[in-house]
DNA sequence: GACTTACTGCGATCGATGTTCGCAGTTCTG
DNA sequence: CAGAACTGCGAACATCGATCGCAGTAAGTC
């Protein structure tokens, strides 16, 4: 009955010397995981699907994880490890902080399970200790408090991962119709024709027109821009 | 076999004249969910629980609604029925748009289950069309395109839900600390004993103090006012 | 080299959950 | 009054996360 002293997966130790040697390790579960969802979705990452998928049990994968919540940690740090911090540094931050927001944009459009893996978790692998340790240097010469900082990355991420979801969404619809989106799409012709509700109408009449004349990429470079001149000034330094 | 037409619940008739009249309606069941996710987290939305908690069966909320999903479709726009709309229309959009989210603030914090309902979701009911409608009336003399406009609710609402959300988190260590809370705090000790991430390490040294000296109304407030006129101008018209 | 210790994979199984099926009863329609 | 269309719901099914305990294996210890 000895008591885990730490609860933290990255400061478990992976392997403690005795016994066979483990026929897997956590990346080889992660990678695994992140195959499936990639494929068949976030709900697809069953403990069952993830062990037959290595060849193992169900039971085997509690060697190497205590929950099925620590292996969508790995998963998350594993796909927040395919960050790049090549070309930061350059002493503007507006550009180094939309450069970490476009990669971010890449990662959630590569791995869209991430968004609902994401969702009710606050994910702090080693991995995105390392997203964060770079985006506070971009920042290193910012005439603006720690806290002011903290907030302007925090509020740039959940952003970024607004636009993403919104882009993710308005994607798939191409045959993987998930069904409750094209119920919404229903009610909202019906709110549409109801007459009620006049500037919604308005908004979704002229913002639905094929994906509009402005590329995805160029939507989402300005709205960060703004959003972070907003909240860190408009000096590109 | 008939093909039900519509799949959406909000244009699905809740009665259809014939038979015995139902014992409860999507109200009650909303209201019994929404009471259970207050008390003991939205985990405790069991269909079981909820028909306990009404004094019926499992089996028999599936004469109100067609999955679980639907349920909590039908919580979340209830709760969203609790915005307020008085005193909106002050000609100046930006005390306007602050104003909802305010409201907003107000309804994640009364129910913190929503953020982790509305995380893999993508909520169209009834109440959250009229608060887009008033969210875009507050926008109508302003000089944007409508897709702007569009924009700027989009992205102020997501920014809502993080700071709510960090709110939250921050909010319920008093007892409730859940663990996983406690493991990430451990392990954010070790990457600042680690000496690495210097950055990040002097961000969490001064952003952590005891709440800091700003009440979290008034950081809420700056941010999205912030955001606000990143996006859409400093004139608060 | 034998014994202990601490691991390994995993078959079997438990408890919980979302959901379905079909039946008996009830009410409206024509 | 007959049939259609509903009602609540007992019983069951499939699936999932997780646990327990056993047999086997490698390292540490003397």
């Amino acid at each position: 009955m000895t008591d885990q002293p730490t609860t933290s997966i990255w400061l478990r130790p992976e392997r403690s010397g005795r016994g066979p040697a483990p026929t897997f390790d956590r990346d080889r579960l992660a990678a695994a995981g992140v195959a499936l969802a990639d494929t068949h979705g976030l709900a697809a990452v069953t403990m069952r699907a993830v062990a037959q998928s290595l060849g193992s049990a169900p039971a085997s994968l509690y060697r190497y994880v205590t929950t099925r919540d620590e292996l969508l940690e790995l998963m998350i740090d594993q796909v927040n490890g395919e960050m790049c911090y090549d070309g930061l540094g350059t002493g503007r931050w507006l550009g180094d902080l939309l450069a970490l927001a476009r990669q971010g944009r890449g990662t959630y459009l590569r791995h869209p399970w991430l968004l609902d893996a994401l969702a009710s978790r606050s994910p702090l692998g080693p991995e995105a200790v390392g997203y964060l340790e770079h985006a506070l240097a971009a920042l290193a010469d910012h005439p603006a408090t720690w806290r002011t900082r903290l907030e302007a990355v925090s509020v740039m991420n959940s952003v970024v991962a607004s636009l993403s979801r919104a882009e993710i969404t308005r994607q798939l619809p191409g045959q993987t119709a998930p069904q409750w989106q094209q119920a919404q799409q229903e009610y909202l012709a019906d709110v549409v024709a109801s007459g009620r509700h006049p500037y919604l109408t308005a908004a979704l009449a002229q913002a639905a027109p094929a994906a509009g004349p402005e590329p995805a990429d160029r939507i989402f470079d300005r709205i960060i821009t703004r959003v972070l001149t907003g909240l860190l000034g408009a000096d590109g330094v």
